[in-house]
DNA sequence: GGCGAAGTTTGCGGTGGCACAAACTTCTCA
DNA sequence: TGAGAAGTTTGTGCCACCGCAAACTTCGCC
């Protein structure tokens, strides 16, 4: 976690009008927030914070991936989430926590925007939308967490590994000639984390995919070339 | 759901006094706000709400348990979570919601106040706490349902199992002779549906842990009789 | 008190997917 | 350009757990 915080003058103001927790601001109110900023350029495969650790800031993530995961006694990874640009994360305060949850790691090459914990009671009070959109996403990734809870207890490893890809896609999928690509570096191992089993059944099933064309694959890269027999392949078990 | 609600004018300012999310408040706001309620006393087994549906009214259970599920398409049931008595449930507009996001059931017999959803926002508004004690109940239940996934994901069968009676005899768990009982009827199908496995395989499991002294059971009742030694049949994948 | 429904126990056979192992491919960096 | 690290593929054996089935126990109700 190399510490090269910064706070940069030239941050624009553009950078934060179209994400949801600050788009109904003014330009002015925006810079304020801005001003107050840190921001962070990550490589790939960075901590950002541990579990466990007390919260002293809180995150938006501007470009790149986070995963959020967490790790047993017994040293097993379990991945939770997936966060896309444009989300806030470590807000440990908004579920009156003072220390972080998980860890979060980067995914990819990120940029991050970072302010003091201290200042949160004021977002929400000072600004409009800030506390209500925030929820909104805490909203959304319950309802994730809920589905995954769900799928690994009905459904068998097939399905949720075509799930697991069907989200990825959803949510970080970038069109590519041929079909959707999950945007950021993964491997069988990270998937298998993401689905409770092993990087060997999750090399075996994609490749099975492979040769059925429902996917292509690279080293640390997976392409969906067809999403609706992916989709088919993962009924069920899927909440109403 | 027989609609029984009705608005008794006796209802105690000491209801809510000790319970959380109203304790800072004074004698009158108390009165003002259960002046607002409706109060129902509900059988074992009936549904408070059904997910999907619009998320008109809020709750909060004065006594006894509440058990959240979800259905999938296959008609196989989970269940996310019990909640004991003094919390709020069913506040779908704290996370930016306007349908539930599963369904409640009782899991005893139960006595439920509950307002309509469009005092939501003034509750926040106008009480102090209020916000910040639900959010931290909204965090528990958070940090509750990852530890499920990485339960799920990381250990096996039995020690889920003996997760789950953990879990539930420190949530609602009475001191009986001879051990901590939980405190509502709870079936060998239940508890499958709370650790992904089956009711043969529960059966089994309580009756090897019977023979071994850990726990008693009748039909519907379960009482943990040595804690301790349940404690260390689960640990293998425990977060840290 | 007797009947049906609901809940529990137990036996047995089959199998999905894990553990272990080893070879292969692709990257990275000196 | 070559050595090592990181990631991937594939094969084999095995067992924890599920599915099915059937009997048994307990409870509530007429």
């Amino acid at each position: 976690m190399s510490d090269t915080a910064k706070t940069l003058p030239r941050l624009d103001e553009s950078l934060l009008s179209h994400v949801p927790p600050f788009s109904k601001l003014e330009k002015r109110q925006i810079r304020e927030i801005l001003d107050m900023a840190s921001v962070r350029r990550l490589g790939e495969g960075v901590a950002v914070f541990e579990e466990g650790a007390p919260a002293e800031r809180f995150y938006m993530l501007l470009d790149g991936y986070i995963r959020v995961m967490r790790i047993t006694a017994t040293g097993e990874q379990v991945i939770a989430l997936h966060i896309p640009s444009g989300q806030l994360f470590g807000i440990a305060r908004a579920i009156g926590r003072d220390t972080y949850p998980a860890t979060s790691v980067t995914a990819s090459e990120a940029i991050i925007l970072s302010w003091p914990m201290r200042v949160w009671d004021d977002f929400v009070a000072r600004y409009d939308g800030f506390a209500t959109e925030t929820y909104k996403t805490l909203g959304q990734r319950l309802g994730e967490m809920n589905n995954r809870i769900v799928e690994m207890a009905t459904q068998q490893v097939e399905q949720r590994v075509a799930n697991a890809l069907l989200r990825l896609i959803n949510q970080t999928g970038r069109k590519v000639e041929g079909g959707i690509e999950i945007d950021f570096p993964i491997t069988r191992q990270d998937l298998s984390e993401m689905t409770a089993t092993t990087l060997h059944t999750v090399s075996r099933l994609l490749s099975a995919w492979e040769k059925q064309g429902l996917v292509s694959s690279r080293r640390k890269r997976i392409t969906v070339t067809d999403p609706h027999r992916l989709v088919l392949m993962c009924r069920g078990g899927v909440p109403i």
